[in-house]
DNA sequence: TGGAGAAGTGTGAGCGCTAACACAGCTGAA
DNA sequence: TTCAGCTGTGTTAGCGCTCACACTTCTCCA
């Protein structure tokens, strides 16, 4: 990689004069074009090599209006679920040509979600993935107008624009089944905070397991997804652990929303002095790399953010390019991972 | 935010030609340059408004020759650590004007490195920050030549390139320190994997702090950051828990280099039908969200993952502005976190 | 009252690329 | 031999902005 003279990297002009081409042909042999002669394109090459020339996005972006850019929105990315969805859609989107650029914010209100939206657009993104779950920013989110089509990462399927998302409705059955398959008479809940979708799935698919199988339905509790609040909760349950207290049935297994509470509850029921499988199962949702390890290891419900990730990147690209419409909403499925948490009681 | 006639999105000229001025008069608006008169101002901000103007930022950029754009190169962006460091760089960055993109590799070597820069340069970044830790990929990082300025995180302060890191090395003989203090005879350690800058700091810091102490220093075994290779070795630990086995001082307290291999050995003590804290004290670095509730509560060392990110933005942005370069090596400081895990042992 | 200097605004060129078209040279069927 | 229709290449005109400079209008002091 030669510097030029003067310290500005090459232009397309100094690749045509050194080749002894026009600057339209260097053009050509840059994007493939099938009409330039053999000996000609391989002429380029060198003096491409030779200036250690690179094209000009911002040039080419001009001249073309595109920019292959595309933008992510998404809550709070030092979590495992939005990390990895953001990491396998990164991934998709390099591979297809385009670079990602992801805003991450605390909270997601009307407000931010307009701010992180006009901050991208500035910079001309051609299509935003928003991972959230959140009903008021899904709601913010279908009055907005943006020139440029928006995907959602779990903002459920009920809404206008196309998304993708884990079948969390399945995956609160598979659990819930697995529990009562074991022996168990009911299954109680601990819920995620009811204005995201997500819980509010998780929650519809405990409860129709329980209805289908003629169990009867245990008030549920709603945490707000940390180990704490899980705790909190857990230390509730432990009272009523094994005992039938008032009209309430007898608590023997919990379904927790998600991994993280469920190590709250294990430790809350751990303190109190309830074993776990032996007097309370226990099963979470995710999978997070730590649920294996877990005191003990916890059964829960595996999401494949990766998956997640390059689907919602599939449906944004087949908007952008405006290729067939296949599908606008994508679900992927659940997985049951079982382990000691949940082993079977003795009989 | 009207619709122009032509569906093309409204320019500069539009908004001038409404507002009846020149297009550098918008664009003296634009950028806030003072000699404006308030109601020529006003007019074109009204213009603006009215047409749902955006400065085209590819035109921009390749009018001023800046994009505005920071790349990001990270090993694995699922884990908590880079994931915490990414989602505080990019709030750094997008308080400045700066749009950041994120490359999330699997394996960081010269190769792959090599390609996510090209990747980044096509997209004319005018800075990358290089999240990585392991010596291979700091040594292919010394020898690249980037047309622009490369600022590292956790890259070790020995480079030639500027750089962010939490004081490993004073973390590892906190914890060990306070090991000491509690009444331990000595602290075993589980290492990370040697080829990582981070480990080796860490076990560095723990030896000194023996050596200092006056403490023998046991054999370190090394995992490899998994819960998985923390649970293997925490198996072998339990062997000798208590005991004095072979010429290796007794094994009352153990330093694991992170918390998801802590929570590995916890489990595999807990198995072994080793205490915590009341057999062996065990303590953990990086203080995940879920640390605080593992059975026991760890003792680890809290690394700011959002201060290092913001830290290297910093250091990135001054040297892509020019500015005075203040520093080129920054070190943020470990807090300890003492939890149950190292609680005194009963005298 | 004049004119120096500041404040406010407009003009034109050019950033580095692609798109559209023009055109030369070659092939091969009428 | 002719010319339609390819292949291969060059020419020109923007894409939408900023920069440098030119110009007009004010302000204020001699």
């Amino acid at each position: 990689m030669r510097q030029s003279a003067t310290d500005r990297p090459p232009t397309m002009a100094d690749v045509a004069r050194v080749a002894g081409v026009s600057h339209q042909t260097v053009s050509r042999v840059l994007s493939g074009h099938p009409n330039v002669r053999k000996a000609t394109r391989a002429g380029v090459q060198r003096a491409i090599d030779e200036l250690g020339y690179r094209r000009n996005s911002a040039a080419r972006a001009l001249a073309t209006r595109r920019t292959r850019t595309l933008g992510v929105i998404a809550v709070n990315t030092t979590f495992h679920g939005p990390a990895s969805t953001l990491s396998g859609l990164e991934g998709a989107a390099r591979e297809q040509g385009y670079l990602v650029s992801a805003v991450s914010l605390r909270t997601v209100d009307k407000e931010a979600l307009t701010q992180a939206m006009t901050h991208l657009a500035t910079w001309g993104v051609e299509g935003v993935v928003v991972i959230t779950s959140q009903r008021q920013a899904v709601d913010a989110l279908a009055e907005l107008r943006t020139p440029f089509p928006v995907v959602t990462v779990e903002g459920g399927h009920s809404l206008a624009l196309p998304g993708v998302a884990l079948d969390q409705y399945l995956g609160a059955r598979l659990v819930t089944e697995h529990l009562l398959a074991v022996g168990h008479e009911t299954v109680w809940h601990v819920a995620g905070p009811q204005d995201w979708l997500e819980a509010e799935a998780r929650t519809a698919g405990w409860r129709a397991a329980l209805e289908d199988a003629g169990a009867p339905v245990p008030p549920s509790l709603a945490g707000d997804w940390s180990p704490l609040s899980g705790f909190r909760i857990g230390q509730q349950l432990a009272g009523r652990a094994g005992r039938r207290s008032g009209p309430d049935p007898r608590l023997s297994a919990v379904f927790v929303a998600n991994d993280q509470m469920a190590l709250g509850v294990l430790r809350a029921l751990g303190e109190a002095g309830v074993r776990t499988p032996a007097d309370v199962a226990v099963a979470g949702f995710d999978d997070i790399p730590e649920a294996e390890f877990f005191p003990p290891p916890l059964t829960t419900v595996r999401q494949d953010f990766g998956a997640i990730g390059r689907a919602s990147i599939r449906l944004l690209i087949d908007r952008i390019e405006e290729r067939a419409l296949r599908d606008t909403h994508l679900t992927v499925a659940p997985q049951l991972i079982v382990r000691a948490s949940t082993a079977r009681p003795l009989a």
